[in-house]
DNA sequence: AACAACCCCAACCGCAACCGA
DNA sequence: GTCGGTTGCGGTTGGGGTTGT
């Protein structure tokens, strides 16, 4: 696949959109649609790739985006999304309506993140394999996932790392200092089965789901209700907002993670027929 | 007031998937 | 099946704003 010249095209313009170009692009995709981005740009007269037009588009003007600060159920769902997606950024915020990726992404990277991570000082958890042996037998979702902020550039080795649930090595006691050694001893050679697709279809995936009307008759949804009033460590502004004020939600979001832990990560058929085809379940060999 | 350090987010970069010829 | 163009996505960065000294 040949790389497509974009912005390094001379004569195009870069950084910051002017005003006037926010304009003309709204202008010109609401009289027309966007159609194929790379000609936009050249038919709406703006020095810009469509690349950048794309963007801008859809991250700061497109009309359904919501703006302002994030509120306590958009944050647990951020958090709760990212221990079952991870860093799929899109995924999560197609779940969140009116936010972009973009800005999910830059939410947890700036706030999210940093106090999970202050919390997860506190909480002194184990080595990360021990974490992630945790995950692997299924009694603590929250190990797991903090094996997993411990070591995100090691995203890729997740799904290796929970397939190795099965094996004996897994749960038997391991110093952390071969905690590395021993996830690789534990690689099987060969591609193994979707995880995020065996999670997704668990009781922790079906908490997400439960706002589907689908999900509210399975006995399998676990509720994750937000608490009737703002718990300690959270405040609520008086206008009614539920924005979280910087530090103050981190007891509230670790626990979120605590409370996350799946019992036992039983496969639910049937669950998540309107998100997968049938033949991707069927795939799944569940 | 001036400067440094830090924070935040819009925008860019580059890879990979997708799609039609 | 292959190729080339296009789009989507996630990681990274630059710079403006804020806070601390």
């Amino acid at each position: 696949m040949g790389r497509s010249p974009c912005c390094d095209k001379q004569g195009l313009k870069k950084g910051p959109w002017m005003p006037e170009e926010d304009k003309i692009l709204v202008d010109y995709i609401q009289a027309n649609g966007h159609g194929s981005w790379r000609s936009l740009p050249k038919l709406a007269g703006l020095l810009r790739c469509g690349k950048s037009c794309r963007l801008r588009w859809t991250n700061y003007l497109r009309p359904d985006i919501k703006r302002g600060p994030f509120t306590v159920e958009e944050d647990k769902s951020i958090i709760q999304l990212h221990a079952i997606l991870g860093n799929k950024w899109s995924a999560i915020a197609a779940q969140l309506p009116g936010r972009t990726d973009n800005e999910v992404k830059n939410y947890w990277n700036t706030h999210l993140k940093k106090r999970l991570l202050l919390r997860r000082d506190h909480h002194l958890f184990p080595s990360t394999y021990a974490a992630a042996a945790a995950a692997a037998t299924g009694s603590h979702m929250a190990q797991w996932e903090s094996a997993r902020l411990e070591a995100e550039a090691r995203l890729s080795r997740e799904s290796l790392l929970f397939c190795g649930r099965s094996t004996p090595a897994a749960t038997s006691s391991i110093p952390a200092d071969n905690a590395v050694e021993h996830e690789a001893a534990l690689l099987p050679p060969a591609p193994e089965p979707d995880f995020f697709l065996r999670i997704w279809n668990s009781d922790v995936g079906a908490a997400f789901r439960r706002r589907s009307p689908d999900c509210a008759e399975s006995k399998s949804c676990v509720t994750i209700a937000p608490p009737p009033t703002a718990p300690a460590g959270m405040d609520v502004d008086s206008s009614g907002s539920n924005e979280i004020l910087p530090e103050e939600s981190s007891d509230e979001a670790y626990q979120l993670y605590l409370d996350f832990a799946g019992d036992d990560l039983g496969l639910l058929h049937g669950q998540f027929s309107s998100l997968f085809s049938s033949d991707m379940i069927s795939d799944m060999h569940l």
